[in-house]
DNA sequence: TTTAAAACATGATAAAAGTCATAAATAAAG
DNA sequence: CTTTATTTATGACTTTTATCATGTTTTAAA
């Protein structure tokens, strides 16, 4: 479904979001560390986000990552779409090419439901409100994200 | 989630359940085409799934693909397993190492109920019992597989 | 001026997707 | 029978895409 890049991206930008501020910056090594990811790797995925200010970034020492109060306003779905496109959300999942609900494949009717209620979480929940929905659920104490 | 080998496999394995038997086999090219997968390619494709007895073929002038009564109680859970493994079904949606209902990622609530639903339907409707519903979704007259 | 960190460019590796050539089998025609 | 045409079977090969690695440059703070 998702590259391992989104994956990836997604896992790293909300560690971020709960991990650090504009005071406190956090490096894409740590991140990489953290999260069990290809530290170059990441590291090339989280400069596409910073381009595309999706997340934001400050070189040299004490330097890193962190997110803007603009970049908490992002969603999963701008990452998604930055690093994968839009377009597998729009295809069948046997790959038929006309797949509805007047010519639907035998799984249409499972997929397309998830599909919907995964695509208006991952476009409408900001990233701070995923944030925080991951900290409670794993019982994080994530760090305030407003203080700038 | 699934590879396009899977894809192609499955569409094509519903396609001679629906227009072929034992009587009247299909050729390899005319699937292909008829579905517009790449025929060199779907031709490996389904040769696996032949060696593996997921599918019959017979060489020769009027030779071609076909679904014996053993065939058509295989279930597309099996295709899957023979091409890709069954190893894509087990992993989180956003790649955590670790998630569950304790420790969930942020769409674990939506993927998991999805997830288990799909492999329900992949797991027990047999390729006939698809290949019927897909006929029947579809406005086609499917050919009755029980002549032999 | 030193240093730590992101940014950038490029290359390596691996896996997936697709192509091609040839062999083997078999039914039907002569 | 023998030949021929048709069709699957097999394996090598190419292309493309995804993933991962390395080295150099730029930037900013101490």
């Amino acid at each position: 479904m998702l590259s391992q890049s989104s994956k990836y991206a997604i896992r790293a930008v909300l560690y971020i979001s709960n991990y650090s501020n504009k005071k406190k910056k956090i490096g894409s090594k740590k991140i990489a560390n953290e999260l069990h990811i290809p530290a170059p790797f990441l590291a090339k995925t989280l400069q596409e986000l910073t381009r595309k200010n999706i997340i934001s970034s400050v070189k040299g020492p004490h330097g890193g990552f962190f997110l803007s109060p603009e970049n908490n306003k992002k969603t999963l779905f701008d990452i998604i779409k930055c690093i994968d496109g839009v377009q597998k959300f729009e295809t069948c999942f046997l790959g038929q090419e006309e797949c509805n609900d007047d010519q639907p494949c035998v799984v249409h009717h499972l997929y397309l439901p998830f599909k919907n209620k995964l695509l208006k979480k991952l476009k409408t929940k900001t990233i701070v409100e995923m944030a925080n929905e991951y900290a409670k659920n794993n019982n994080l104490l994530n760090i305030i994200n407003l203080e700038y």
